[in-house]
DNA sequence: TTCTAAACTGGAATGGTTCTGAAATGAAAA
DNA sequence: TTTTCATTTCAGAACCATTCCAGTTTAGAA
């Protein structure tokens, strides 16, 4: 698994057969330029606007999902709080400060063995969520 | 950290000053009997009317919300599914079944050092979430 | 250019969770 | 034991991110 970049996602897309639409476009470039930030519906929305004519916030959840559902970025889900989106598929540990709720990335030092996990409980594993929650560095130096 | 009983429970409780009530024992008896299921509000609430004449969902919501507030229990949040709550504190995998919901524990083999992260990132870790999603064994037997 | 399945849209619906304000009650004090 | 009152409980309303819907538009094949 890797970084996805804008052209991996559009011949993904195009290799399944979807449509490469001006809002597709647009929700991809947000998702990749914005990467780091792990950004919400709403941030990728308010991005896309300024690079397509019109989308609407249906079609960004819709394409949200449909990456997502193909496995082409990962969703990390929340309850009250924006799903965020990842187009880093690298296993990773995700920072997450609880009062800015900033997300930071933080590559594993060594993984676990799924194989391991399957011996023993007859599971399969087919995708992990990893987060550790606290507080960044910058948030720690801000006074409450 | 340790897997909660009902009486770690009760007295935590005592001990930050909180009352003791006929529908908080009726909810640490739901959560501590079906710990292993890592029960949702829901399961909780009809578990607790068993026990307690009179218990509303409010109350469960409010009251599991309390505990995980003062770390006594963990909630698991998702997003378009019902939280679940788990008080097994100890560090451990949660494999979720993406077809029937079903999570089981999974001891972790070695920790990840979170000193290292703050050493690396200044990040200070509270508290963290590792889920491995995938299906449990009934399920791969199972037809679709 | 035509055609049609796929995609887009705005608004309504959804559903788990939280909020609200009034009524009930645990437990400390009298 | 009774009184007292802050805490807790309750039912229902509100919340809000996300999904659904039905009508309209459009990408891309023919």
């Amino acid at each position: 698994m890797k970084i996805m970049k804008k052209e991996d996602l559009i011949g993904q897309l195009r290799e399944k057969g979807l449509k490469i639409t001006p809002q597709r476009l647009a929700i991809i470039d947000a998702l990749v330029e914005n990467r780091t930030r792990h950004p919400g519906a709403t941030l990728i929305y308010n991005e896309a606007k300024k690079k397509a004519k019109r989308v609407s916030l249906s079609t960004v959840y819709a394409t949200l999902k449909e990456l997502s559902a193909s496995g082409l970025i990962k969703a990390m889900e929340f309850d009250r709080m924006e799903n965020r989106y990842d187009a880093n598929l690298s296993e990773h540990l995700n920072l997450i400060c609880k009062r800015c709720g900033a997300i930071v990335d933080f590559n594993l030092p060594a993984t676990i063995e799924q194989k391991d996990i399957t011996r023993k409980t007859g599971f399969v594993v087919t995708d992990t969520r990893m987060e550790y929650y606290g507080y960044c560095g910058d948030c720690l130096k801000r006074p409450e």
